[in-house]
DNA sequence: TATGAAGTTGACCAGTCGGTTAATTTGAAA
DNA sequence: TTTCAAATTAACCGACTGGTCAACTTCATA
């Protein structure tokens, strides 16, 4: 009952793209608006507030992120691979938006997570789960390699936090410097912290 | 001629506070100046805009910093052991801090660069000329302890890059969390990395 | 085809944003 | 003790901030 909308998913599709490529603070309502096409009144209507509206966009971006990863990270894949893999597709998505911007924008978690956590908590909040799931995909991966002896033998969600911090240390730089060979080093980066073996 | 003032010092002590504690966008004009204690008009007396006072902010605070890091990487001390003194020293101010402000803060110019670096060249370029200048603390160190032996022989340059990056992540993520523990783990971390000897 | 729930609209709010200005006060140096 | 460059002040600016609201339009369903 009542007529349907896609102003929500607009808003959420807008919402997204001005945080990655600009900051939380440099995106504003009436922004998010007209990229949306949206008034803003409905934009009310649809969210409490600002940070509600972030937090489903972010909410929804991981939605969407973890089918890929949940292939990315299928046990039928050799498990360093899938690491490997998982930045691979990193690095293409980054591709796609340098040439869309002219950017590098990095990872908006991240991003996100610097500027906004010490500020607002129910965004905080929000960016923490995402980060403390994703980094369960390299700790399952980790242990299958070392289940099969293809790299070193340390700690498993110890080895998963080092790469993964290393690579949101990445990611930042390739937005710092909007060079996308930053991504490149992953590779062998993650193949030095991991002990690969041959 | 004329009088003096430690209006400027006083300015640029509660710039880097804030931004430190909140972010960029998070600190306004009229927050500086009650921190302060300085009028806005004197504000623009001594700086041309808020960009100007946040770069004379992160270079006066770098400028600062170096002096500690030319005493922890003295070639006196051994080479592996200046990297780990310097995150030891991270731990420690980060830990006053904790206790002033009730929350971790991470490095400021991580958080600063995470923020405005798609929005701000200015900000951008120190933010990127201060980090390139770290880095050679880390990569003087590594050859140094490739020279002696006590660490694996990669491209010095690179491993500097990955204990950076993964520092990078780290402090991050203690910021996130509000978890000084976190910073324990490079010690671990950076061992692992560096592949040290014995 | 009537209905009312849901979506849309634009005008409006008080407060804040970064920044400007001209008048005034100060005190170091001559 | 005079002088005047430098520092301080308060009032002010227009644009924009996140958010509200009551009137209005639409269209899926019954």
């Amino acid at each position: 009952m009542g007529r349907t909308s896609t102003a929500k998913d607009r808003l959420i599709d807008a919402m997204i793209e001005l945080i990655w490529a600009g900051s939380y603070g440099s995106t504003s309502v009436d922004h998010i608006c007209d990229k949306a096409g949206v008034k803003k009144g409905s934009f009310y209507h649809f969210f409490e507030s600002k940070t509600e509206l972030a937090v489903a966009a972010i909410e929804h971006g991981w939605t969407e992120h973890r089918k890929e990863l949940d292939q990315i990270f299928s046990p039928v894949v050799p498990p360093v691979e899938r690491i490997l893999n998982c930045f691979r597709n990193f690095r293409q998505e980054q591709e796609e938006l340098f040439q869309k911007h002219g950017r590098v924008l990095g990872c908006p978690i991240h991003s996100l997570g610097a500027e906004v956590s010490t500020v607002d908590e129910r965004l905080r909040d929000t960016l923490q789960e995402i980060l403390s799931q994703f980094i369960r995909y390299y700790e399952s991966a980790i242990r299958d390699a070392q289940a099969q002896g293809s790299i070193v033998t340390h700690d498993a969600m110890a080895l998963a936090r080092i790469v993964f911090a290393y690579s949101e240390g990445l990611l930042l730089h390739a937005r710092m410097w909007n060079d996308l060979g930053r991504l490149d080093e992953f590779e062998s980066g993650a193949k030095i912290i991991l002990g690969v073996k041959g």
